[in-house]
DNA sequence: CCAATATATGCGTATACATGCATATATATT
DNA sequence: AATATATATGCATGTATACGCATATATTGG
């Protein structure tokens, strides 16, 4: 029971990140190398690649390599919905 | 636009504690005083107001005062269901 | 083999924040 | 008013981690 407090704790701690939420929202509209979402950020390659490791670490993107090139990709819609579910949530709140 | 990513990011960054996702629980099965919540919980009474009033100001808890003791409850269900498919998510990578 | 490109990693630093401890504030009781 | 109870807050400290910078690793082409 513990445990599943931290495993949920930590999910929560990737997306509680700006930087990693921009580039959900990059790699969310379709695969994307780590290049096109250093392009589409305007983050440094080094901190998006950290960041896309993250993502894929805690199962949230997919990973594929291609060559030289790596691809990354949303691996559960529900944590895209989430997302947007919180975005409507503070939506509301503006009233 | 960048706006959002800050506000959903510190939105998850509230649940992306341990001991607020304990709260959480025990608040879940109904409206709890900051003491019963202390006694659910085995965390300091500081700790815990300070978590509550974090989870209120969030928006994710209702904050209500009668005399000297305070309440507080869930203020929307879509937040806990969150937590929730956020278990179900980490349950099926257990396989 | 060498150079170029794409990605990942090591390290130092600054910042955020959870916790423990003590204490302040507010309300009720006698 | 004095005391007791419930909650909140100030401060110091330790830990986690995001970022910049340099560099390592891997793959492709000449």
């Amino acid at each position: 029971m513990e445990k599943v407090f931290s495993q949920v704790a930590a999910y929560f701690n990737v997306l509680s990140e700006p930087a990693r939420l921009r580039i959900m929202y990059s790699v969310c509209s379709g695969e994307k190398s780590v290049s096109e979402v250093v392009e589409m950020c305007g983050s440094s390659q080094a901190n998006v690649s950290r960041h896309l490791l993250a993502l894929h670490k805690a199962g949230i993107l997919l990973r594929r390599k291609e060559g030289v090139t790596v691809y990354y990709s949303i691996a559960d819609n529900a944590t895209v919905e989430m997302c947007q579910s919180v975005c409507a949530k503070i939506a509301e709140g503006i009233h």
